[in-house]
DNA sequence: CAGCATCCATGACGATACTG
DNA sequence: CAGTATCGTCATGGATGCTG
């Protein structure tokens, strides 16, 4: 069984490291490694800047008018928190005004191949997810139609 | 430029179906269906259940056990909506008490394949990403340290 | 151009209690 | 066993205004 993690990220048996985690292999356990990414992976915006930027390396307001939706604040928060998680670079070139390029690094386009096939699958079965919703909304409407057994 | 989509999901110009939306190919666009998935992805439960059904099947408070951390309340709702995606079936035996067994679907398992490629990423990397996370804030930490231009 | 600071609404999520 | 119902919280993220 996996060790549980503290609310504080912290382990509560003394000399308990990182890595025992990992090893434990569980991708189910709350310390678990997946979390972490999920988490990471799980907000509005990194999945897509990360695609971008594996296409290319981008100035900050190409991404912004690129990116469909996205406010200036998050674009920053979040190309904020992927530098600092390694996945992308930034380089500021100092003219007048500022040049602030944007790019990803080796380790964040090692995950782009897990992305894209994520999006990949999306492009070709969305469809069908949407039919399948409303398949299962027409069931509920359904006279007889009960959930609970 | 991609087509603006509805908030009930239709699209503004007659004739339009969705699978003109999907050929735009922009990724980027608010409209274009990997928006949808990493919606579903982005949840905090939805990648973990469709993993662990995408090991083997189960019954519903088996699921609850294997996954730590889970409530009642987010398992049932996050496998709902799974259910309604076609990702995942739900068979309902009639016994007493009822056995209801949650399984995942063909299309659920074709998505699978990518899902452990970003948790495959995860276990070897994860480690690195802390260490980046790391020297990342002792960088911010230093005197000089300024991040605005 | 490339941001930061602040306010605020929404909704995702957890805890708890109850049911067939 | 396998859920539903309700309530409270807290974080996410959008809108706005300002800066070097």
């Amino acid at each position: 069984m996996a060790i549980p993690m503290m609310q504080d990220g912290t382990f509560p048996i003394p000399g308990f490291v990182y890595e025992t985690a990992c090893r434990q292999g569980d991708v189910y356990a709350a310390d678990c490694p997946t979390r972490q990414l999920l988490d990471r992976v799980g907000d509005k915006w990194s999945v897509l800047i990360l695609l971008l930027l594996g296409e290319e390396s981008m100035r900050f307001n190409a991404m912004r008018r690129r990116i469909a939706g996205v406010s200036q604040k998050m674009l920053s928060q979040t190309l904020r928190s992927l530098e600092r998680d390694g996945l992308v670079d930034r380089v500021v070139t100092p003219t007048m005004p500022v040049e602030v390029t944007y790019s990803i690094t080796s380790m964040g386009s090692e995950l782009i191949d897990a992305l894209t096939m994520m999006m990949r699958w999306a492009e070709q079965r969305m469809p069908a997810v949407a039919q399948a919703q409303a398949r299962f909304d027409a069931r509920c409407d359904e006279p007889g139609a009960v959930r609970r057994p």
